[in-house]
RNA sequence: GGGCAUGUGGCGUAAUUUGGAUAGCGCAUCGGGCUUCGGACCCGAGGGUUGCGGGUUCAAAUCCCGUCAUGCCCGCCA
């Protein structure tokens, strides 16, 4: 259904439309353009606003005040509208504050925990993939951001009524595990005391030191690759069960932040499964792929990119004539398994693998793993594919579209979307796994640490606020805080944006913030309390009670909740909800200090108001993957 | 050499896709506000040639051209 906002701007623009037709005739505008004209103003010039009347002065040869004032006279107000006039070329309309106040508030009130939702997936299936951390270290600051965003978006597409798949995909047969499997025999004993990932992660960095120094490693380690990847192998089965512990460590880390997935898709599996050869095969029948037998390529499958120039300006470098797909020695590059994924993940190649249940995970589902026995499940075939990847790997992302796009999948290729968010870094330097720049100095840039630290802060400042007794109670709430904070922090700015990591602002409790927000929602919690709230219906009367103050600047708000909903889930953006719910709490905290609420003569009219902000609010939150608490 | 991304008050960011009224918000700074629903708050002040230079337009942070800075990509690495 549509949002009240939307269903005024509807009105508006038809009004609009027909106002200009009945006037002039043909304007030359079309209905897209007058919506595009539309912008809700300041408030001092009305609640919702149009420029069409400058748009098409010059054509009339008019001025836009006159142009304006003929469209603002020629439209009839109804009942949500109950003004419309020009001024300084600008159309402004107003609505009827009661009318549209009882319209918002019964509807959030009706569809509650459902209050912003859209129908736009109407059921179509989308794969998210997230977040691609090698199995052999820690989830550092930079794999939290996309961890945080793969889970947000997933949120966010689930209400508009997506069926999300959450997937992870367990690269267990790359180099880097090699090189462990490589430098096993040679390190420390395990530290029980430390959770594996971390000690892993420590045991890589002395491996990749070693590595660096010892002849003929890295000879040594493609063999142990070659042997990896086939089955029964020693070399098979501790890759496997490395990647195994790693992963489960990992996923710890993962629910300590209340990020969950469905599935587990392993490399492994997928090359025992014949994908790869079979995607080829595909690709070579259909003239995307060819194997040329002279040049420098010559016994290598590649891809000609002198056929792609136009698809992208990436690929517009003269210089460069061919992408290797495939090794002369027959092994398979990044790109060679990222296209064989794809094809399963787009139901192009269909591969019967075979899952087992890994666990129950707390959010009540189980999570699923690929496995070399099990049963058949119906992951994949999605009609939209999200990968979160870093704007590092948009040439290979390109690569991959291209390919399908030149093997006859075209259509499939534009179901592939790259959310590309930018690099996170430190002062010091990047956070690459090899060198160990996530271990840093003091303290480390781990997803754990930096959830510690979090939830020290937040311990912190609720025993401050002396409201609660409890000590449990306490880490419970101190453990939302913290989450809140982070996720905030990382959400609320666009994906692309490039990212320097600091303390202080990932832990950020005050002003656009994850506990600011918090905060927000338990105060008006102890309003509906102290109030006695008791979740009555109102009269329609009751809504005469709204004013032209933050009341109505929360319920216009609270209005467009949906438009952003929206807005998010066609960009992938999470920033767009964050911005929302600065705004809304924002208002609220205004709301909260100027308008009495208790005690007031327009008590039930505000208690139902501060009882339909809370419904929107922890439903916005809870797409930033952020829970409400009562106290804090 | 080719390409991509980013650049907005001291710092961090929103608005850029779809041009629109005084560039919104937070931190920091300065000054105010708790005998009324929770001060993780609110009110006020100062702080901006939206990297720079052109162009298009009635109107440019937004579109176009050029340019600078930073980061990334362009491998039989992943």
């Amino acid at each position: 259904m549509a949002s009240p906002s939307e269903g005024i701007r509807d009105w508006f623009v038809l009004a609009i439309e027909s106002a200009i037709s009945n006037r002039y005739g043909e304007s030359g505008l079309d209905r897209q353009q007058i919506i595009n004209s539309i912008s809700t103003p300041k408030k001092e010039f009305g609640d919702l606003s149009s420029s069409v009347a400058i748009r098409i002065s010059k054509g009339l040869k008019r001025k836009p005040d006159e142009i304006a004032a003929e469209i603002a006279d020629g439209i009839a107000v109804s009942g949500m509208i109950k003004e419309v006039k020009a001024f300084g070329g600008y159309i402004n309309a107003t609505v009827d504050e009661v009318e549209y106040s009882k319209w918002v508030i019964e509807a959030v009130l009706r569809e509650g925990d459902r209050y912003g939702s859209c129908s736009i997936g109407s059921g179509k299936k989308v794969l998210v993939e997230f977040p691609a951390v090698n199995p052999n270290k820690p989830w550092h600051i930079g794999h939290l951001r996309n961890a945080l965003l793969g889970d947000s978006i997933s949120n966010i597409l689930e209400f508009c009524s997506y069926k999300v798949e959450r997937e992870d995909y367990i690269d267990d047969l790359g180099i880097q595990m090699a090189e462990i499997v490589w430098g096993y025999q040679s390190v420390e004993k395990a530290d029980k005391s430390k959770k594996f990932d971390h000690w892993i992660g420590e045991q890589y960095v002395r491996i990749n030191r070693r590595m660096e120094s010892e002849e003929g490693a890295k000879e040594k380690i493609s063999e142990v690759s070659k042997r990896m990847e086939m089955s029964g192998t020693e070399e098979s089965r501790l890759a496997r069960d490395l990647s195994m512990n790693c992963a489960m460590a990992q996923y710890e880390t993962a629910y300590s932040y209340g990020i969950y997935h469905d599935v587990m898709i392993w490399e492994s599996d997928i090359v025992h499964a014949k994908l790869l050869e079979r995607a080829l095969g595909v690709g070579m029948e259909m003239g995307a792929l060819n194997k040329p037998s002279v040049g420098k390529n010559a016994g290598c499958i590649v891809f000609n990119l002198d056929s792609v120039r136009s698809f992208a300006r990436e690929f517009e470098n003269p210089n460069e004539h061919e992408k290797v797909i495939m090794r002369s020695d027959g092994t398979a590059t990044y790109v060679a398994k990222d296209l064989a994924f794809h094809m399963w993940k787009l139901g192009i190649l269909d591969a019967k693998f075979e899952y087992k249940e890994v666990l129950l995970q707390k959010n009540g589902k189980t999570l699923y793993s690929t496995a070399d026995s099990g049963r058949e499940l119906d992951f994949g075939h999605a009609d939209t594919v999200v990968n979160i990847i870093g704007s590092a790997q948009k040439y290979p992302q390109l690569i991959l579209k291209a390919v399908l796009s030149l093997a006859g999948y075209s259509e499939a290729a534009n179901r592939i979307v790259h959310v590309a968010y930018g690099e996170v870094s430190v002062d010091s330097g990047s956070l690459s796994g090899r060198s160990g720049g996530w271990i840093g100095e003091g303290k480390s840039y781990t997803a754990d640490v930096l959830l510690e630290e979090a939830k020290k802060k937040a311990e912190e400042a609720t025993e401050k606020s002396k409201k609660i007794e409890d000590r449990k109670l306490v880490a419970a709430i101190s453990t939302e805080v913290g989450r809140a904070a982070i996720k905030f922090e990382y959400l609320k700015v666009s994906p692309e944006k490039p990212v320097i990591f600091s303390w202080s602002t990932a832990l950020n409790f005050e002003g656009n913030s994850g506990p600011y927000c918090m905060y927000s929602y338990a105060r008006a919690g102890r309003i509906l309390k102290k109030g006695g709230y008791g979740y009555g219906k109102l009269e329609a009367g009751d809504y005469a009670a709204v004013g032209r103050g933050y009341d109505f600047e929360l319920i216009k708000l609270m209005g467009s909740a949906g438009d952003a909903i929206r807005k998010a889930a066609e960009e992938y953006a999470t920033n767009v909800i964050a911005d929302y719910v600065i705004n809304l709490t924002s208002i609220f905290s205004k709301f909260y200090e100027s308008t009495p609420v208790i005690g007031s003569k327009e008590q039930p009219f505000r208690m139902e108001l501060v009882h339909a902000y809370m419904i929107t609010l922890s439903n916005m939150l809870r797409l930033l993957g952020i829970k409400t608490v009562e106290e804090m």
